[in-house]
RNA sequence: GGUCCCGUAGCUCAGCGGAUAGAGCGACCGCCUCCUAAGCGGUAGGUCGUGGGUUCAAUUCCCGCCGGGACCA
């Protein structure tokens, strides 16, 4: 496809000099491979683009395709044989090492921080939001080429540790010391959240809750927050505990979600004794101006932004933004990198245009290499979910009710089904991880379950469906088709195929379902560059679905193994079954979603 | 009060300078003697919030206004 693309526009500038060429993608393939509009061209050729776009029709010839000039656009259509040569040939013959759409090393280095909870806190629904964006994001650059870095910015330093310190040393310490056992105020844990970090979040909730009536416990919460900041031994040894405590239920989920980072040591306490020489460094610049009440603010108002960004309190502790500071300086120093990606919700658009505001000031280098992928928040329908005060949607509730419904539908459909749990939970997390990319925009996000677990129409198990029927066919077919669909090991966001051979004749692919079907296939590549561009998954998912609707309609109109196809009809089809598994599995994987061989 | 984001079909959302504005859900009508009906086909449903401007071309870009939200104070 690369190289009739670059034909098609050598052609092109030949017969236009000077003129810039730009193809476009045509909204279907019925249309064309390739769309050249001939606005522009027009223009600077003083000519009509309906005449332009005929003349250039009757002008330029390549082999294996038809010029088509429909109104102002030049159309490159591919004949029957050349689409199905040029598509099967990029999925089937690419190298286990770099599937289909995949780019070689292009020597960039990009930073990825994401999904970064809080300690002592549970996941909430909200936190799946950063966790697959971001996770999508490192695996598609990395399958572009990128060199990818992925970070966890754990919340583990930060006045909520004032909180929890004095909240635990006022009711936990002596009657529950190691939070083995439910507190007697509280109501008792269901069964599978009898976990300590779930006790700790019960302890900082409440505390919460009484500090509403007796503001002196926020005094108490600050206290503690700056003996653990000046090195007090007791409070030292009780944060070690807590993050432990919590790192252990973190990386449960991660593990379910098949998430990894490069490392969890780079949390917000990492920068902890980088705050002094940061604070020096700012002041150096002659950046740092005292605020109010003794806090020491630096002012933004000359780059556009009238809110000053506040480095520290008036009582001296550190703010988060100083350690974003401290943190990007040292991924300066110790990545290099040439793009630095933070997956964070909406709610911190100003804090980051001030941290990237002051590291421009501070030092030039950053200036365009800082990103900020904001996504909208998840709302329940009565409003903000807060974790303070305990309305809140808990990410595995949300993972086992998606996989129970599931579970329900496999013993009405397919009560045979071998590893039902498996499948179960495949499926459930393709709903709920699809569900999130479809709607990756800025716009908030209200929170149902029934939207969040949908398993009908455009949605994770509607493509793992489609990929679970192509299986299926290719099991009957015997030989060793479904061999040919089944990967190896997976590497990163490779999932590796062994190169296959294209059918000698590509005979029974003319069919409109079969074509379609191809161009959606051809579509990918361009899918996974603009969820590179764009920062969100969303292309590629949709894709995705659009890969797996032609392929219902071919499945429905395209017979695979009647009796009646001649051999080399159905191995024709069969290679596109092949083709089209590959494809769904390697982009469902780059979203963190498994593709089932049944359901 | 200031800054930013969002207003597209009954609902949830795509599209974000160009070819007849697209999906899903819901509604209605069809399709399992045939490779998984978690599916397929069809019908109904839109002055793309509103008023200007830029352009050969605006749902898409710019400005005002009206609604909704976020952040800062």
């Amino acid at each position: 496809m690369d190289a009739l693309r670059h034909t098609f526009e050598q052609r092109l500038a030949a017969a236009l000099p000077g003129v810039d060429i730009t193809l476009e993608r045509p909204k279907s393939g019925e249309l064309g491979d390739l769309a050249f509009p001939c606005f522009r061209a027009g223009k600077q050729l003083g000519k009509n683009p309906v005449q332009l776009s005929q003349e250039l029709a009757a002008s330029i010839a390549i082999e294996g395709a038809q010029l088509v000039a429909a109104g102002p656009y030049l159309n490159l259509k591919l004949t029957a044989e050349t689409r199905a040569k040029a598509v099967l040939g990029a999925i089937l013959e690419a190298a286990p090492e770099r599937p289909y759409g995949f780019r070689p090393a292009n020597g960039k280095k990009v930073i990825v921080e994401y999904s970064s909870p809080n300690i002592a806190k549970l996941f909430t629904i909200g936190h799946l939001r950063s966790t697959m964006i971001g996770h999508a994001l490192a695996q598609t650059h990395q399958a572009l080429g990128y060199d990818v870095i992925r970070l966890n910015h754990l919340g583990d330093w930060g006045t909520q540790f004032g909180t929890l310190l004095a909240a635990y040393t006022r009711w936990a310490q002596d009657g529950n010391a190691d939070l083995e056992r439910d507190f007697d105020w509280a109501e008792p844990a269901p069964d599978k959240r009898r976990t300590p970090l779930f006790r700790l979040f019960q302890l900082y909730v409440r505390f919460h809750a009484e500090e509403e009536n007796d503001p002196a416990m926020r005094d108490e919460a600050r206290g503690w927050f700056k003996r653990l900041e000046a090195g007090d031994a007791e409070a030292r040894r009780l944060w070690s505990w807590f993050r432990e405590i919590s790192l252990k239920e973190f990386q449960r989920i991660y593990d379910r979600l098949g998430v990894s980072f490069d490392t969890l040591a780079q949390g917000e306490a990492f920068y902890e004794d980088r705050l002094v020489p940061t604070m020096q460094r700012l002041e150096d610049a002659g950046l740092l101006v005292e605020g109010d009440k003794g806090a020491r603010i630096i002012n933004l108002e000359d780059v556009g932004i009238s809110t000053p960004c506040l480095v520290q309190k008036g009582d001296g502790t550190s703010i988060y933004a100083t350690r974003d500071l401290a943190a990007a300086l040292y991924r300066k120093e110790a990545y290099g990198f040439d793009r630095c990606l933070y997956v964070v919700g909406t709610d911190q658009v100003l804090h980051f245009q001030q941290i990237f505001a002051v590291l421009d000031k501070l030092d030039p280098w950053f200036k365009g290499r800082m990103l900020h992928t904001p996504f909208g928040m998840v709302k329940l329908p009565e409003g903000k979910m807060s974790t303070r005060k305990g309305n809140v949607i808990f990410l595995e509730d949300v993972l086992d009710e998606a996989r129970e419904r599931v579970a329900a539908i496999i013993d009405e459909k397919n009560p045979e089904l071998a590893d039902k749990a498996e499948v179960a939970e495949m499926l459930g997390m393709g709903a709920v991880v699809f569900f999130d990319a479809m709607n990756d925009r800025v716009k908030p996000i209200t929170f149902t379950w029934d939207r969040v677990i949908a398993l009908d129409g455009d949605t994770g198990p509607y493509v793992q469906y489609a990929h679970a029927r192509i299986m299926s066919v290719l099991r009957k077919a015997g030989g060793d088709w479904a061999a040919k669909a089944q990967p190896g090991a997976c590497v990163g966001p490779v999932v590796p195929f062994e190169p296959a051979a294209l059918p000698a004749d590509l005979v029974g692919l003319e069919a409109p379902e079969a074509q379609a079907l191809l161009f959606e296939l051809a579509g990918l590549p361009g899918a996974m560059t603009a969820v590179v561009e764009g920062c969100m998954a969303t292309p590629l998912a949709r894709q995705l679905v659009a890969v797996a609707r032609s392929f219902s309609g071919y499945y429905t109109n395209c017979p695979i193994l009647a009796p009646e196809n001649t051999p080399t009809v159905r191995d024709a089809r069969l290679a596109l079954c092949v083709a089209t598994a590959r494809a769904l599995r390697q982009g469902l994987f780059l979203m963190g979603i498994q593709a089932p061989e049944e359901m």
